[in-house]
DNA sequence: ACCAATCCGGACCAACGGGGTCCGGATTCA
DNA sequence: TGAATCCGGACCCCGTTGGTCCGGATTGGT
């Protein structure tokens, strides 16, 4: 359906707080703040380090810290970091072989230019401005009964 | 992974198929033309008759029939017919209730500049653009499988 | 020197949706 | 009347998503 996995848009409001908070921040703590799941907050902060976008800190004092303005980091390169490479067709990288009908297949769509498009679309708008304006950060826990309806 | 459907693909392929034969052609006929299975053919045919895309005739000589040229087809109504509404995160449209973690749901990015800008990219690609040049049906194992890998 | 906190790199498993198939019914032409 | 064809479903299998968990490595505190 031409959508984002989950795990990209939790990654802009992971990086959303951690740009709010500022400094080194641990994935327990982003996970509280955000009301997002422990382990995949960890998950998404993992390949966000793996892309170069935080960094990781080991140690007892450690956590995680931004390298970059989230106005200077294009949506781009966190769906890259998040999804893998931005292509809308299956048939793009992996070499070939796996694609047994080759000679048959006659998908032969030329789907460069529409990936070109979409690239260039993401790549100008910045994490920035999609980011949530305020993320009320779980305020009064009492007003919060809500303990687990992540469900769906 | 930010991909479109094969559907999408394929109703490239039978589209483009439909334009170089011209007048009305049977799903099967179709099918044997392009390669691709007959009900995944006459599948993709119902849905673009459903958007308006083709027409089809019943009957003993009935078909399909191409309703617009496709140098007049923007990508993005193909896309829309086969994969429904261009919107790359779940809680869209459909009004809200239907989350039913919205209190809690901290994702609150606002990817609606996003979608319109891949919305936008899309309806400025005619289907024409990217259809596969002459479907050769058969030759060329030789084809380029990388076509996009995104920079980093 | 030891322990606790934290990141790191996997493996693992359940659930959803894509995508391919099939069938009965409706419609039109010979 | 019968053959050809579209139409609208239902159905099932497989892959990916995405959420969890565990052991190991690293660092700071006592």
């Amino acid at each position: 359906m031409l959508r984002v996995s989950k795990l990209t848009d939790y990654a802009v409001v992971v990086l959303s707080r951690l740009e709010a908070e500022g400094g080194v921040q641990t994935a327990p703590g982003l996970a509280t703040a955000t009301g997002l799941g422990e382990p995949t907050v960890a998950k998404v902060l993992k390949m966000l380090s793996q892309a170069g976008l935080v960094e990781g800190q080991r140690g007892a004092r450690g956590g995680y810290r931004l390298l970059r303005r989230l106005a200077d980091l294009p949506l781009s390169e966190v769906i890259v970091a998040i999804d893998g490479p931005i292509a809308l067709t299956a048939c793009v990288d992996g070499g070939f072989g796996l694609c047994e009908a080759e000679h048959v297949c006659p998908v032969r769509g030329r789907w460069d230019p529409v990936n070109a498009a979409i690239r260039d679309a993401l790549s100008r708008i910045t994490v920035a401005e999609i980011a949530p304006p305020r993320l009320p950060a779980f305020a009064s826990p009492a007003t919060d009964p809500v303990s687990v309806l992540v469900a769906e």
